[in-house]
DNA sequence: CCCGTCATGAGGTACGTGCCTCATGACCTA
DNA sequence: TAGGTCATGAGGCACGTACCTCATGACGGG
């Protein structure tokens, strides 16, 4: 009875299939010199006894650690700034767990610098690449390369639709877009609503407009909406977007879906009576932080860099391991849109 | 230079501390037998060495795995339902990570059978009892005669402040009242709120209702606060409370901080024009779902079952190891408030 | 028939820690 | 001084997997 407790070992599979350990091993690592038959019978000893790969005697026995390379842009942008905060935090607290994080700078919206950095990755130190990606051909067969050459690719943030990548950490922009709209919506009965965009080249930018003029559209058809001005995600050239849009007729709600909210904060802040005007953004950040606390912006919209590297560690860890090779993958939670207001900020 | 970049194991602590490898484990797991003078060398040496258990190592070299034990509130509470799928779900994930999960349902709001569940926990067969606290004295007594044995103990949704437990998992619910306020007075312009709670002898409960009101009185004083109305989170019960709310004058809003939402819904359906009035509930349901996708409920503040569980989980990992000692106690970030609307459900 | 290639078996060491046993010396007490 | 307690050292096995080397047998081509 305590063998039905015990979990199954790589001894257990051995037997069962009839095979040695070192033929189970060659299975389970995908080491060559196995006929498929043969490994045929492992696989299927391997699910009719359970068997998982123990996560801890697997880690302790490997040569090296579990690596991943993270490829984020670099610059400004607090946003990409915090993400890499994100990284640093999560690698010191994973001191002990034999996970060993990279992170490497890339020139932001640089297509062929990014595809360089992911086509430089040894797969011999390196199993698991996390970018944010640029749409760009270069980078899909960049990615392409890496998964054949036995890199497992994650995008996060920015996806990479039609690529080899595994798996995406991020939010649905879409959905992001719905809901400042289905907010921005309860917030004012009627009136004009200006709207704001880092740049319509963006993936996540189209997405989010998208989805937020759906909804105006449907739910709440007596709203002028009035943009999208492009702020290209800077404060100065935003400010001057929203002064303009302070010129013209009032607005009852203004939503920024792109970066540059300093800029969008300091323009409300000059025109006066910014405390009526409903103002939706995006990225919790220290200018947003202040905004709410000031009253200037009533909701922001975030992606949770924490979570959101968090969730591509545990995703690049599962790859690493090649732990859904005979077991369903593990589906992680999706990144969830947090809204924050003034009374909820973390 | 190897010497650099290798992490430190327990030999090169008692190299470092000039003690043998015997009270090195001696000290690093609490073992008695060492002088006071001793065991504070060794921690030197372990601080000075940077040194960390390595995870996998210990897992693998300890006898029995490490166990959590919950013990949840049993009953018909959909709320509670999905925090133990959440844990089922989790347990078949932790499969092969060395942590084993029982979940013992309590009696729910029975402070005598919570309590003595937790005395009937053996430090030999559990290292960590995570439990959803009633506030009461005999839990406290409990829960500190726990920590004596051995047992850390983590409070999960409903704290218990000043008792010996480690740690709360949990969203604050103070903040989720004012949340909750911060939408409502900028969904209606003025008008009479309806307020619902499930039990004001609740601790939850009574942080929300006490935010809520807070920010109401103070930023949107032009609205008049009805109730609280106890449903009991029953939903024949809360229903019987709506409908009488809905007898009186017109209701611009309602919030709903306990369970019971099915009442709520088949309430304002029976009534008829409910989508003029601004509905806001607490937990993310097939109850709360339906009504956000009806248009029902306009926003549900939830605290992420799952999301708790896996932090749960992450904070008992680490008690149970005891990784707390010799270092910083790692702080997992907050549960945050979850925030839907129809627009971003997941 | 010889040799090369290939699939597989046999057996070992290593990873870092937990946990056990036994020995040794220091110190205290009667 | 004998007996007892206590702090510590020395050494070893175990955990389950990774990864290495070497042996063996089968098979096919020339």
């Amino acid at each position: 009875m305590d063998d039905l407790k015990r979990r199954a070992t790589v001894h257990d599979v051995a037997r069962e299939a009839g095979v040695s350990l070192a033929t189970v091993d060659r299975v389970l690592n995908g080491r060559p010199g196995v006929r498929g038959e043969t490994a045929e019978r492992v696989a299927d000893a391997i699910r009719s006894l359970d068997f998982r790969r123990d996560v801890s005697a697997s880690l302790l026995a490997r040569a090296r650690d579990l690596s991943v390379t993270f490829l984020i842009p670099d610059g400004s942008n607090a946003f990409m700034a915090s993400l890499n905060a994100a990284i640093t935090r999560h690698a010191q607290a994973l001191k002990g767990e034999r996970l060993s994080i990279v992170a490497r700078p890339i020139h932001a919206f640089d297509p062929a610098a990014l595809s360089a950095a992911i086509m430089a990755l040894d797969p011999k130190t390196t199993d698991c690449a996390v970018i944010v990606a640029t749409e760009h051909e270069t980078v899909r067969r960049a990615v392409e390369a890496a998964s054949k050459r036995g890199i497992a690719v994650v995008t996060l943030v920015s996806d990479l639709p039609g690529s080899a990548r595994r798996h995406f950490v991020g939010i649905d922009n879409v959905a992001a877009g719905r809901t400042a709209a289905s907010l921005m919506g309860r917030f004012c009965p009627s009136g004009r609503i200006g709207i704001l965009a880092g740049s319509l080249g963006l993936r996540d930018h189209r997405e989010r407009l998208e989805g937020f003029t759906a909804v105006m559209e449907a739910e709440f058809p007596g709203h002028e909406l009035i943009g999208p001005r492009e702020g290209f995600d800077d404060d100065m050239l935003t400010e001057a977007a929203v002064t303009e849009l302070l010129g013209g007729p009032p607005l009852a709600g203004i939503y920024n879906l792109g970066a540059g909210n300093a800029g969008l904060i300091a323009a409300l802040g000059k025109h006066g009576d910014s405390g009526r005007i409903r103002v939706v953004a995006h990225e919790l950040t220290a200018a947003t932080r202040d905004g709410l606390r000031s009253g200037a912006i009533d909701v922001v919209l975030d992606q949770n860099p924490d979570g959101e590297i968090a969730a591509a560690l545990a995703v690049a860890r599962s790859y690493a391991m090649g732990e859904s090779a005979h077991h369903a993958a593990p589906q992680p939670a999706p990144i969830e849109i947090g809204l924050f207001l003034r009374d909820n900020l973390r």
